[in-house]
DNA sequence: ATGGTCGCTGGGCGA
């Protein structure tokens, strides 16, 4: 069982790498952040050729999130309950046995900005929801663009991505550590204390061929899945095609 | 990183 999560930057852009990933990669369930798309125009059909069910909660220029499936995703969950928000940034389904939750987390832009606020507020909603799905859902996935790089083994340049910076603040690591302590594990973290493993490179500074990257795309398991974690990483090979998602993805493998 | 790139949109924002 392949699980992926996968930031394409525009669904519309990148339909093709996608269908050209499910056939190479062939995972199981994939989640997808930053469609960019309104439900109406979610590509369903081209990927229902390739064998996946789809869910997903879109809106237009921004965010979007999709859940594709082998099997019939069930019991869909759209956006964080009781919490109020006008960015669609939060998809869950039932899979199976597992229960899929896909995160597209707010960025955040800089450290005591507005968005910053609403990043913390944000992952505090999370926090209590994902407390409740795993009441109700022993086997949870938590997967999606984090935009948080967990420790400075995830970043290319730790003085640069430091404790005062968007995306590794301590504020931001906090909450993530919040997440965890839940009984999440991160998968990855499972399967190789390596560091230097990256799932986001800027478009800017030829970042990807440097590889002046961060992991901030993440596929978190609970406890009663731990133990059936046989392998996890992240694919590359999408990001060096042409007009590619500046995020590769991210993936665990379940037995 | 005071931004050199993308995507969406139609000028500037978000990442």
């Amino acid at each position: 069982m392949k699980i992926a999560s996968w930031n394409v930057n525009s669904l519309n852009v990148r339909l093709p790498h996608l269908q050209r990933w499910l056939q190479e990669a062939a995972p199981d369930v994939v989640g997808l952040q930053e469609t960019k798309l309104e439900d109406h125009r979610f590509p369903d059909a081209a990927l229902a050729e390739l064998g996946y069910r789809s869910v997903f909660h879109g809106q237009k220029t921004y965010n979007g999130v999709a859940i594709l499936a082998r099997q019939a995703p069930q019991a869909v969950q759209i956006g964080i309950p009781g919490f109020a928000d006008t960015q669609a940034r939060a998809i869950a389904a039932t899979v199976g046995e597992l229960r899929i939750v896909d995160l597209y987390v707010v960025n955040g832009q800089d450290v005591g900005s507005e968005k910053y606020a609403y990043k913390l507020r944000w992952l505090d909603a999370v926090h209590d929801w994902l407390a409740d799905e795993l009441k109700t859902y022993p086997n949870l996935v938590v997967l999606g663009d984090f935009n948080i790089a967990p420790d400075d083994r995830d970043v290319h340049d730790p003085q640069l991505w430091n404790a005062d910076h968007i995306l590794t603040s301590s504020a931001e690591r906090a909450a993530l550590q919040r997440l965890l302590a839940l009984g999440l594990h991160d998968g990855l973290r499972l399967h190789t204390q390596e560091g230097g493993l990256f799932s986001w490179w800027d478009y800017r500074q030829a970042a990807f061929r440097r590889n002046l990257g961060l992991r901030i795309d993440l596929t978190l398991v609970s406890d009663a899945l731990r133990p059936h974690v046989q392998a996890a990483g992240i694919d590359t090979t999408p990001r060096s095609w042409e007009r590619a998602s500046d995020h590769a993805p991210a993936f665990v493998v379940l037995d």
